[in-house]
DNA sequence: TATTTATGTCTTACGGCTGAACTTATCCGC
DNA sequence: GCGGATAAGTTCAGCCGTAAGACATAAATA
């Protein structure tokens, strides 16, 4: 009987409840962001709240096991010793899964980034069974929550990669081509238990997410993980994402950064799209060892290997590669305006010789190129990124929305 | 003196005010978006709020000249008859203006959508001079507010949209090919009273935002305007804008949506970028009159003529032209996953020609093809959009932050 | 005219933040 | 070694905005 003209959409109306969920989430995402513990005294100053405000928000933060109070650093001023706050180690974990053509496994981080439990399995899983797979995961999976809950450690969740077509909201895997898998559910065929709330996710996303940093702590000794960058990750496919300001754009069904079928020349070759020239005829991994003159099954390696003793036809390849690469890059950036590029996958280790000819391209065609640079790095994180970033993802939320994990009182 | 390891950035704290300029916000948009006039009582079964907060949110709206209480409708059934609530016409209003290369002009709308002022005067501003004509703009503005502040309105501010690369946050504009400006501040040549705060943004840009009011209504069978889509200008250049929720990605600089130089064919044409084969070579408009035999200062008019009368080489050209333009806008969706596209600028009067070889392309290239369609539709909102969108955009902000528009009590 | 139904207003209660006073814990100078 | 200075963290009254529910209002209906 609602005749309203009003649309029940939207954001929600806001009560006191929100004005402490919000505060909370501002004190935990001041913790996790420092960049060195800080004190109850700092996060008032710096979010404006009052020493009593932030004093009730971190004392609920640390009871919940988000936050934990480090031991007092030897003073160096006057005045009473500051309590240290930091990321809460082996208390609320996240984990990540992921099948992929050549592994499936399992990755627990707690929320300081550390990995407390870890197991891969090496595989070739083109063409496999997805039930036999899939249920193979979740063994792998349940031992691992078992082990952890051992140690007293909460699960918050868990996110499964998978190298296809997914779609997030209704945890469906539409297709994955190279695994040979179509419209199921996997979540289902995991056959966790249920109170491990499991999301899929696509495999380049989740490894992008890993990338970015901080995303619960920072643990970048490393340098400045950029917050807002391009993502590509190349293997037999190039997959990418955008992420901006630590998060996935994600387009209307979360399939973005289809970047392996940006057309590099129409009259080019055909690809397994069906379209011709694509991106992936040049700088996919069967295309690069193809021209290279080496069998497919080879790996990147064997390629490194050829191109260090100066193969003629690995290093025209790899230029080739990278000339595409950098045309499909300058379009790229001229749609969405991010000018740092990370690469993953394959790329790192040819970065050295595809640096030059891909560069060259986008000073060429990336319009904005006399205002801003545009910067080549390898992704940090390389070894299976896409178990690390969908445990992030999940401790994400957790310090984004630490309310649903505080207790009543 | 501030040791604080905390960063000072960040969302700020959330206080009692907070929640009140939250709800207020709510309250407005539950106006503006319902699709006839709603109650207070609607409002509150929509929001979740009581009525008897929503009522003293709405009071404060209305004393703002915000929202409008209607006289009341007779009423269907038995109750006491509600209050019905819009927009409030003529109070609010917003200033848009704009300098392009055949016109210069400003419109000013009110929080209904309807238009209350405009000046335009065409005029060729190829290679002109900034100062005099921005000077005359300026002059063209004061004019305008004085007549609607006569009548009572209240200008809530002003959006400037410029043919070039824009800094929005600076105020800086950095290059407008076509006018032959160069690193200026065009607020500041306006010489507007300080009073109305004017914001500078891509001419591009703001068109499309034209386009996602909630007044504009579609021609197909949906009716309703997307609020999330692709819009693509062709004229000599062909710029673009990615519109999320009605609002614009803004990518790093804003500089987004470049899709006239994403490489088509790069055997193709050399383009005035510097590169080869950008889609502007062959869909944008001086490539398009060339291909058909037509002089270069001929209009779309003469090329649609063309067309009519069955010219093979205007058809071939326009052809040509779709095949070029689905390529590219294939690569698009494929990055950035929006399958709506808004044409804007020449294309609504060629898409009857276009729209085949667009789609073929489309359909071949685009990855999730088989699970979602891309739609190409002539943008609804043709004559100088920018002027509309830049004033809908000022608009947009008092809704979303009715806040600063309300007084103390 | 009395009843029903729905809108809008009024009053009291509650929860969360503020501000100021207070306690605690360390350093510094004598 | 002791008192003052300094700064972190805690306690408590007060304020403010929303919730809940009673009340007033206005029209249709029997």
């Amino acid at each position: 009987m609602n005749r309203s003209a009003a649309t029940r959409s939207g954001p929600p109306a806001a009560r006191q409840a929100t004005l402490r969920e919000h505060n909370l989430a501002l004190v935990a995402r001041a913790v996790f962001e420092a960049s060195r513990p800080c004190s109850r005294a700092d996060i008032a100053a710096a979010s404006g709240l009052t020493r009593a405000t932030v004093s009730t928000l971190v004392d609920r933060l640390v009871a919940a096991g988000i936050v934990a109070e480090l031991p007092p650093a030897t003073p160096q001023r006057a005045g009473r010793p500051a309590v240290p706050l930091a990321p809460a180690p082996r208390s609320l974990v996240g984990l990540g899964l992921e099948v992929n053509v050549d592994y499936l496994g399992g990755r627990v981080l707690d929320l300081t980034g550390t990995v407390v439990a870890e197991h891969v399995d090496p595989d070739d899983l083109h063409d496999s069974d997805p039930a036999e797979v899939l249920g193979r995961l979740g063994r792998i999976a349940q031992d691992l929550l078992a082990s952890v809950r051992a140690e007293g450690m909460t699960v918050a969740g868990a996110r499964l990669a998978l190298p296809g077509l997914v779609d997030t909201r209704a945890g469906r895997l539409e297709v994955a081509p190279n695994l040979g898998w179509s419209h199921l559910d996997p979540v289902q065929l995991l056959g966790l238990d249920p109170d491990v709330p499991v999301e899929i996710g696509n495999e380049a996303k989740l490894a992008a997410l890993a990338q970015a940093g901080r995303g619960v702590v920072l643990d970048d000794a490393t340098g400045t993980a950029p917050s807002t960058f391009l993502y590509v990750s190349g293997d037999v496919g190039i997959g990418s994402a955008i992420v901006v300001d630590r998060r996935l754009f994600h387009g209307q069904h979360g399939w973005t950064g289809e970047v392996g079928h940006v057309v590099v020349d129409p009259g080019g070759p055909r690809c397994r799209c069906g379209a011709t020239g694509c991106l992936e005829q040049y700088a996919g991994k069967d295309a690069l060892l193809r021209g290279a003159g080496l069998p497919v099954d080879a790996d990147t390696g064997a390629l490194v290997a050829a191109l260090d003793a100066g193969e003629p036809r690995a290093l025209a390849a790899v230029e080739r590669a990278g000339t595409a690469l950098g045309s499909a890059l300058a379009g790229y950036v001229n749609l969405v305006d991010i000018d740092t590029v990370l690469l993953g996958g394959i790329y790192p280790a040819l970065l050295p010789y595809l640096r030059a000819a891909a560069e060259a391209e986008l000073r060429a065609r990336v319009l904005a190129a006399p205002w801003t640079d545009v910067v080549l790095l390898a992704a940090p994180v390389g070894d299976h990124a896409a178990l690390t970033g969908g445990a992030r993802e999940v401790l994400r939320h957790v310090v984004e929305e630490p309310s649903a994990w505080v207790g009543e009182d």
